[in-house]
DNA sequence: TCTATATTTCTAAATCTATAGAAATTATTG
DNA sequence: CAATAATTTCTATAGATTTAGAAATATAGA
């Protein structure tokens, strides 16, 4: 049984990344639809530059709440529910 | 029973709130330890001006994260448990 | 009422963040 | 290899946030 030891850094990220209306739109997102990549996330928020996008998802992986997985040249995002339901259930509710 | 309805802003604000390392110890700092008042907050900080502990304070009550009970000229704070255990139940663990 | 203590508001400065356009990078397909 | 699509990086800018000093407000007690 591993004991995760999260420093409060790393709690800050988790709901700094939350803690911004499109963040939280695109965790809520993945929340009830897993393995979105990132222009089907782009198309459901629609009027999000690329690049905003990008750093938005940056932000939410480097926090640990949101993974992803490489395919192709496609790139695909989930919740990490061991995350959520421990610093954030809401969006799994 | 209350279904209380959180629009997206509400819960915006309380992991901003949370997204930041004084506010964060503070949430936690109350949470392991209940109805401290602005100063006892203050001084188990250290060096935070006061008005920068009101803005911090304001900010996590707005989001109703936490609450305050006025008593003479003393300000109590606590974790309303209940947006707690539903938003960040890490606090409380 | 005068004084001391608790807390907030005002103001300003430094830093941080969100945003997007353009260019660069990476991978797929023809 | 050329062309196209997906995603990131670079750069700049407008706006937001954190911070604290000083002044203001509020409450309690002498």
């Amino acid at each position: 049984m591993k004991e995760i030891h999260h420093e409060i850094g790393q709690v800050v990220k988790i709901y700094k990344a939350l803690g911004e209306p499109t963040r939280l739109k695109i965790a809520l997102l993945l929340a009830s639809e897993s393995n979105l990549c990132f222009t089907a996330i782009g198309e459901k928020l629609e009027s999000v530059a690329g690049s905003t996008l990008s750093h938005h998802l940056k932000q939410l992986t480097d926090s640990g709440l949101i993974d992803f997985r490489k395919s192709g040249s496609y790139i695909h995002y989930s919740v990490n529910r061991e995350i959520a339901e421990k610093f954030a259930p809401y969006l799994l509710a």
